[in-house]
RNA sequence: GCCGGAGUAGCUCAGUGGCCAGAGCAGCCGACUUGUAAUCGGCAGGUCAGGGGUUCGACUCCCCUCUCCGGCUCCA
C-alpha cells in the first residue's frame, strides 16, 4: 500500500503503511513534533495518536495555533473533573467544554463546595499534570457505556439522548480516559496531561443542567489555561484591569452615584457630579436629535391599565412589569411604564396625519421601569429603573430602508462622538412566535440588511432572535480593552400601529396604517454612562468631565483667579484656595480625575501667567494667559455632531 | 427566580463566643501661609444590614428578611 499525505504547503509525503499523527510530526521535524498538539484532516481535528490510513490533507496543529488552545482547554476541563472526582469521589459530573479564555466543568456535589475549595482542587490537578497521563480514546457500545456510567446520571442521560456533540452516536460512544477517570467525549485531546502547564481555577458558580432553568442546578467551576506563562499572566492582568475599570467602583470613587438598601434593588441615586455627567450626555444627544428632524415630546411615568392592554404589554410582558398601582376608591388601575412606545403612539394619535408629514420622529428621554429578576441586576448596566434616549418613528413601508439607513448612520456618528469607534451589528430575524405576514417580515428584514450593507457596518445574523413584532438591529461597541457592549437597538414594528389603530391619510385621501420604528441609540443613559466610565477607566474626555478645571491657588491670588474664571466661564470649574500645600491639592484633584489642573501663584499675577497640568501630558509652567486660555478651550471642546461629516 | 459567597464609621478595610469594637482616608477644631502625587496635633463618628433564636453572655453560632458580589436562567 502507498499512503500520500499532503501538507498545508502543498508538499506530499509518501509512506508505505499507515502512520499516526505523532509519527508524521516526527517525520517532518523535531521542533514541530515537540509543539504538536493534534492533527487536522479535511477540517476535522484528531488526536496525535490517530492512525492515518488514506490519502488526505493533513495539518499538524501546534501550541501556537488558536485551535490548539481550545483543545488544551477542553483537556483542562477533563483534568479538572478528574481532580474533583479524586477528592470528592461521589460527585456526579455533567459537561465541561472549552470557552472563550478558558473552560468550565459542571458538577453535582454531595455537599456544595465554595471558592475556598479551589486551591485544593488546583493542587490535585497539578499532581495529575505532573504524572503525565495519556489521554486514551476508546469506542464502546452504548450498552457498555450505560453500564460504565451507571452511577453517573448526567452521563446516562447524555448517552440515552444520543447527543453526537458529546461523543455519542447511534450505536457507539467514544470515551477518553486517563488512569481511572473516564469521560464521554468526542475529542480530540492533548496527548498527555503534562501539556497543561499554565492554568488557574477562577470561580465557582451555579449553572442549570443543560442550561434549562427547569433542570436541577449544578455547581460550575471555571478556569483558564494557556500554553505559556506570559499568556496566563497577560490574561490575569487583563482581569485586574477590568476590575479597576468597574464603573460601580469608579462611581463611588468619583462621587457620581450610589445606592442604598432602603432604595431597593436596581435603582441608583445620582450625586451632583454624576447628575452633571448624565446631563452633558443627554444634552449632546438631545441637540443631535433636534438638529436632525426629531420632535421632542414628553410623557408621564404611569398610565391606566387599558393602555397596556391595548399595547399587549399586559399579555406579553407582565412578568417584567412592576405590580399595578390600584386606586381602590376610584376603581382605577395604573402601571409604571416599562416602555415609552404606547405614550408616543398617543402623541401621534392626538392629531390627524398626512403622508406629507411622514416620517414623524418623536424623541424623549423616557424613564422606564422593569421588574427584572434580582439576580440579573448589575450596577448601572442592568437596572429596574432607567432612562432611554428613546424615539419612535412613524413612516410608510417604503420609507423603512431609507429611515433605517439614516438611523444607523445617526447612531454610528453619535457613538463616535463619545469616542466609541469600533462598532458591530447583530441582525435579529423572525422568531418562531411572531405576528405579521411573511411578506412584511421579509421586506423589513431585507431593508435592515440592505442598510447595514450599504453603510458597510459589519454584522452577524441572529436567526430567530427578533422581537415577536418585527426584526431588529442591535449595535455593539468595543471598548478600550476589547469588551463588547450592546448599546443601540433599532426595531421595526408592524404590531403596535395595528393595536392602536393609527393611520395617516395618503395622496388618494385613503387612510393607511403606518409602520413604526422603535429605537434607542445610547440605549439607556445609565448603562451608557457605565460603559463610558469603563471605556475611559474614569478619565472622561474633557467635555464630559463633571469638573473640567481645578484652579489650585498658592498664596493670595483671588482677584487674578476671578479674572481667569471670567475667561473660562463656559466650563465647570472648582477653585481650591485652601491653606494647604500644592502637593495635596494636586493629589486631590488627580484622585477625582479632573482633566485640568490650573495652578496660580503670586508670581503668576505679575507675569500674567499660570501653570497647566493636562491629564496624560507633561506639566506646563509659566504659560502666557491668552495662550493658556486657548489651549484649555481646545482641550475641553465639545465634539461636532454632523450626520454628513 | 436559582446556586455559592458576603454585609463592621461617609469611604477602604482590621477584629475576637467574655471589660467599653479598631485603623487609614474623608469630616469638624487648632497650628502651619505653603510652587507639582497626602503638613502636624486634637475631636467627633458604630443598634457590627434588620428581625428572631441558642447561650450566663452573640458582631462572632443557627433561622428568616433585606442589600451587595460571582455565575446560571432571562433580557421587547
Amino acid at each position: 500500500m502507498n499512503l500520500d499525505i499532503t501538507l498545508p504547503d502543498g508538499s506530499v509525503r509518501s509512506f508505505e503503511n499507515s502512520i499516526t499523527g505523532d509519527e508524521l510530526a516526527k517525520n517532518i521535524g523535531s521542533r514541530l513534533h515537540k509543539d504538536a498538539v493534534c492533527i487536522e484532516i479535511e477540517n476535522k481535528f484528531y488526536d496525535l495518536s490517530y492512525s492515518i490510513t488514506d490519502n488526505c490533507n493533513v495539518r499538524i496543529v501546534t501550541i501556537n495555533d488558536l485551535d490548539a488552545l481550545h483543545i488544551l482547554r477542553h483537556s483542562s476541563a477533563h483534568i479538572l473533573a478528574q481532580a474533583v472526582l479524586n477528592i470528592f469521589p461521589n460527585t456526579e459530573y455533567g459537561v465541561g467544554p472549552s470557552i472563550e479564555n478558558g473552560f468550565y466543568y459542571d458538577f453535582k456535589f454531595t455537599k456544595p463546595i465554595s471558592e475556598s475549595d479551589l486551591e485544593q482542587i488546583e493542587s490535585e490537578m497539578k499532581k495529575i499534570v505532573k504524572s503525565k497521563q495519556e489521554f486514551v480514546r476508546d469506542e464502546i457500545s452504548k450498552k457498555d457505556a450505560l453500564k460504565l456510567f451507571k452511577k453517573q446520571s448526567f452521563k446516562v442521560e447524555l448517552i440515552k439522548s444520543a447527543e453526537s456533540s458529546e461523543g455519542v452516536t447511534n450505536d457507539y460512544v467514544s470515551t477518553y480516559s486517563n488512569e481511572q477517570f473516564v469521560d464521554l467525549c468526542m475529542g480530540p485531546h492533548i496527548p498527555n496531561t503534562s501539556f497543561l502547564k499554565h492554568f488557574k481555577l477562577t470561580k465557582v458558580a451555579g449553572a442549570y443542567w443543560r442550561g434549562d432553568e427547569n433542570n436541577p442546578q449544578l455547581q460550575r467551576i471555571y478556569g483558564t489555561s494557556w500554553f505559556s506563562k506570559e499568556d496566563l499572566d497577560l490574561y490575569m492582568a487583563q482581569q485586574e484591569e477590568a476590575e479597576k475599570r468597574d464603573h460601580r467602583k469608579l462611581g463611588n470613587e468619583l462621587n457620581l452615584f450610589t445606592s442604598t438598601d432602603e432604595l431597593g434593588s436596581g435603582n441608583f441615586i445620582w450625586k451632583p457630579n454624576g447628575a452633571i455627567l448624565r446631563d452633558v450626555i443627554e444634552t449632546f444627544s438631545k441637540n443631535a436629535h433636534l438638529s436632525n428632524d426629531y420632535q421632542l415630546v414628553n410623557t408621564p411615568h404611569i398610565g391606566k391599565s387599558v393602555l397596556w392592554e391595548t399595547s399587549g404589554h399586559l399579555a406579553h410582558y407582565k412578568e417584567n412589569m412592576y405590580p399595578p398601582v390600584v386606586h381602590e376608591e376610584n376603581n382605577e388601575t395604573y402601571y409604571l411604564k416599562p416602555m415609552n412606545c404606547p405614550f408616543h403612539i398617543l402623541v401621534y394619535k392626538s392629531d390627524l396625519h398626512s403622508y406629507k408629514e411622514l416620517p414623524i420622529r418623536f424623541f424623549e428621554f423616557g424613564s422606564v421601569y422593569r421588574y427584572e429578576k434580582t439576580g440579573v441586576l448589575h450596577g448601572l448596566l442592568r437596572l429596574r429603573g432607567f432612562t432611554q434616549d428613546d424615539a419612535h418613528i412613524f413612516c410608510t413601508k417604503n420609507q423603512i430602508n431609507e429611515e433605517v439607513k439614516t438611523l444607523l448612520n445617526f447612531s454610528v456618528k453619535l457613538l463616535n462622538a463619545f469616542g466609541l469607534s469600533e462598532i458591530e451589528a447583530d441582525l435579529s430575524t423572525k422568531p418562531d412566535k411572531s405576528i405579521g405576514s411573511d411578506d412584511d417580515w421579509d421586506m423589513a428584514t431585507e431593508s435592515l440588511k440592505k442598510s447595514l450593507t450599504e453603510l458597510d457596518i459589519p454584522f452577524a445574523t441572529a436567526e430567530g432572535e427578533g422581537a415577536f413584532y418585527g426584526p431588529k438591529i442591535d449595535l455593539h461597541v468595543k471598548d478600550a480593552i476589547g469588551r463588547r457592549w450592546q448599546l443601540s437597538t433599532i426595531q421595526v414594528d408592524f404590531a403596535q400601529p395595528d393595536n392602536f389603530d393609527i393611520e395617516y391619510v395618503d395622496n388618494n385621501n385613503k387612510k393607511i396604517r403606518p409602520v413604526m420604528i422603535h429605537r434607542a441609540l445610547l440605549g439607556s443613559i445609565e448603562r451608557f454612562t457605565g460603559v463610558l466610565l469603563e471605556h475611559y477607566a474614569g478619565h472622561m474626555p474633557g467635555w464630559l468631565s463633571p469638573v473640567q478645571i481645578d484652579i489650585l491657588t498658592i498664596g493670595n491670588v483671588s482677584s487674578y483667579v476671578a479674572e481667569i474664571k471670567e475667561h473660562l466661564k463656559d466650563f465647570r470649574i472648582n477653585i481650591d484656595d485652601r491653606n494647604v500645600r500644592l502637593g495635596e491639592k494636586i493629589h486631590n484633584s488627580q484622585k477625582l480625575k479632573v482633566p485640568i489642573q490650573l495652578i496660580v501663584g503670586e508670581k503668576d499675577v505679575s507675569n500674567k501667567t499660570f501653570a497647566i497640568n493636562f491629564y496624560h501630558a507633561d506639566d506646563k509652567k509659566d504659560i502666557e494667559f491668552e495662550k493658556g486660555i486657548k489651549e484649555i478651550n481646545n482641550y475641553l471642546k465639545t465634539p461636532e455632531f454632523d450626520l454628513n461629516g
